[in-house]
DNA sequence: GCGGAACCGGACGGGGGCTTCCGCTTCGCC
DNA sequence: GGCGAAGCGGAAGCCCCCGTCCGGTTCCGC
């Protein structure tokens, strides 16, 4: 899937070998630190030379695009399984849970999301799946009484966002804290209400950014 | 206030007028384009030199400290007004929603929530003060058994990190998908539940993110 | 094996942002 | 009004990061 792009020459096989070891680190990387590491630094974790990412990906911002139409492809994946669970309410809560966490425990992925990146077709693509997926969800799960009704399809982008801005000291204390604020929100979601909710974060304000 | 930072051998007047120059400068670029602003540019908003900043804020972090203190003042005295209100629920709702509100219309002051801000000494003084002042309110309301019993006083660190990554393509948006976040969110908090929403904000996922 | 093409790596150029330096100007006390 | 100190502005220094170039190396078809 991801050696052929779209009409490639085939590649040469230590350059193939090479882009999957950038895709790797890149992944990883992003994931750990964020997007704003620098390229030579993909490039040493790699053990490749800068030219050798930029013959592969022209320009920084395509190879996030790279790295993250993986994910992206995640995500269709997971609203696939939603739709075949009989259960509206749970899939609803299924799906926004592990897309919440998904972001959560990627730092890449939540810039990503919110960043430019609307110039992959691929990623287009995908992403309107994903919106179809969603939306035959929530009605599923209004039609079930599960859902309130007043419950807006750009309400997902609100929770993404929101998720997207929690940020613990670790990964634990991110992730803790994203399932709070899911679990609120889900509980606000219903159209009853009344659970118990994970325990609370161990999140501060003094949290870095970057 | 400004005007004596701490123990500060007075400043001639011209340098007052310009130090007052640069903090209101400041705060409205702050505010409209985010932290992400260079000093030069701020600089020359002012209509000063380079060096007049420096001379005053020895780093951008300073300056930066030194518009937010006047923020968290700001919530200082929205949790005060709210300690006195009679009802502790909706005092509750008051400063959440505040709080919020004020985090969706200034962009530089979310981020400056989440980033290194731990070096003022009033910083501290505030911020603690608005911490006490807030338990103090969610124990009154939990009392009057209004808001649950689980919430946690680490929550409000959720929320406003969840509510700062909120962000619309334009200042009504944010502030509009800010107050759909809140009210969902209010709505989780409350012991039972039920009550209407505004309305869905039109955010997308392709909000810049600076 | 061998030749050419694709590939690799490190050095280099360009730009932008934070911060400092220096000669000139302005203020304010006497 | 005069003088010293504080203030001012712009230019320059420094560092980091994106993206490019060139000489050497490796792969693959024949």
């Amino acid at each position: 899937m991801r050696d052929v792009p779209t009409t490639s020459p085939r590649l040469r096989t230590d350059a193939a070998v090479n882009r999957t070891k950038i895709l790797d680190t890149a992944w990883e990387v992003f994931a750990t630190e964020g997007l704003g590491v620098p390229m030579s630094e993909i490039a040493r974790r790699a053990g490749l030379g800068v030219a050798t990412l930029y013959r592969r990906f022209p320009t920084k911002e395509d190879l996030v695009a790279a790295v993250f139409s993986e994910q992206m492809v995640e995500c269709g994946d997971l609203l696939d399984v939603a739709l075949s669970d009989p259960d509206p309410w749970h899939a609803f809560c299924q799906v926004i849970g592990q897309m919440c966490a998904m972001q959560a425990q990627d730092r890449g992925f939540s810039k990503a999301c919110v960043t430019a990146f609307p110039n992959t077709a691929q990623f287009r693509a995908s992403r309107e799946r994903a919106e179809r997926g969603f939306a035959e969800l929530v009605e599923r799960a209004q039609a079930a009484g599960a859902l309130r009704r007043d419950f807006d399809l750009t309400d997902l982008t609100v929770v993404l966002l929101a998720n997207s801005g929690v940020r613990g000291d670790t990964p634990e204390a991110t992730n803790a804290a994203s399932r709070r604020l899911v679990a609120y929100l889900l509980q606000a979601f219903r159209a009853d209400g009344g659970a118990p909710l994970p325990p609370p974060a161990a999140v501060s304000l003094d949290a870095a950014l970057r």
